[in-house]
DNA sequence: CCTACCGATCGGTAGG
DNA sequence: CCTACCGATCGGTAGG
């Protein structure tokens, strides 16, 4: 409900609504709509959790656990039950211009999620799975903005077919990340570009 | 103020205020507030005419036109006037779960902004300046995709840099795109790859 | 957890 | 273009 109405568009009365209950019954469990805010980014953030970092810890650390954590990302906006796509995209582009402890909140979770992705490029890097000149924040802004824009043209577009386009795009940049092998007569090795 | 609020945040009485008018006057050159929102719409899609196809079209068409079109674009949300960057993205994110003719109306534009983006890139295939091989529709999913993540990471974690990573990506990928000249015993020419 | 209520604001209308 | 008003809904409170 809040990824599509808002998160500002999420009110007491047509929540208490749709939960039967009467609107100050449900508003003295929150006490504030700002509270009622925090608890739905708290359950959004849970819900990532158990479908992204829980299952994706059993990789091993390092450009394997970083494809792992992107397949499973991808997979779950794309599966998403809810209208309205990717919560935090959806919450985080509202509040971007809404000063305040909720855009604060929205701003640190996603922060951590890109700097989750950071870290494992990091380890891929000086586990040699990844060339050593590889600008990671550079990189992760990359396959980041893959994914979102997969979310953005399913929910404008309603092509779903976006989600193939993201998870080329990832395995592209990913490849063209790849160590150079060897080569005694300098030539280039064989690259996997885009398509 | 639509950009900032949402579009469905913008409110009659509100926006009468910041312009001192009354109310209902402000209401009788709309009719109602769909019309309201239609004409924010118009004066978003005009500004975008005049600050970006207008001046690119005296670049020649293929993939110098491409490359006018993004930095045009990236210039025009980097320097954007307004808080909440790219009203597009900011609009259409809001929209994408609110079926009705507004959606439709921004979906349309958005299409309208994709589709040049691919007649210019297949005029560069054509051109022979984009290797012959290359996926037009994959190629422009990328290129709009790191302008949007820019636009994002400025508003969410107030990050300017964002976008010189946006153009660092959109040069890369425009690069992995340049045909391979001939190459006699078969090896592969000099790319430039991410970063 | 409820009923009943508060002032403010919403989109929109009547009438001029 | 205005004043004055409509019913609905907003977040929130009083009192139980």
């Amino acid at each position: 409900m809040a990824t599509s109405e808002g998160l500002e568009g999420l009110s007491i009365g047509a929540l208490a609504k749709t939960v039967e209950m009467s609107k100050s019954g449900l508003f003295a469990h929150f006490g504030s709509k700002e509270e009622l805010q925090h608890a739905t980014i708290d359950q959004a953030a849970a819900a990532f959790d158990a479908a992204i970092f829980v299952p994706a810890a059993a990789a091993p650390t390092g450009r394997r656990r970083l494809e792992r954590l992107l397949d499973l990302w991808v997979a779950h906006i794309e599966h998403s039950a809810y209208r309205g796509g990717c919560f935090f995209d959806a919450a985080s582009t509202e509040f971007g211009s809404r000063p305040g402890p909720v855009r604060d909140r929205l701003a640190i979770l996603c922060r951590r999620w890109i700097s989750a992705l950071e870290d494992e490029a990091k380890v891929a890097v000086r586990a040699g799975e990844f060339a050593p000149d590889t600008d990671v924040p550079g990189l992760v802004f990359r396959l980041h903005a893959f994914v979102e824009e997969a979310n953005w043209w399913r929910e404008l577009f309603d092509e779903p077919a976006a989600f193939d386009r993201a998870r080329s795009a990832i395995v592209d940049t990913l490849a063209s990340r790849a160590p150079a092998p060897l080569a005694p007569n300098g030539a280039s090795p064989e690259r996997k570009d885009l398509e």
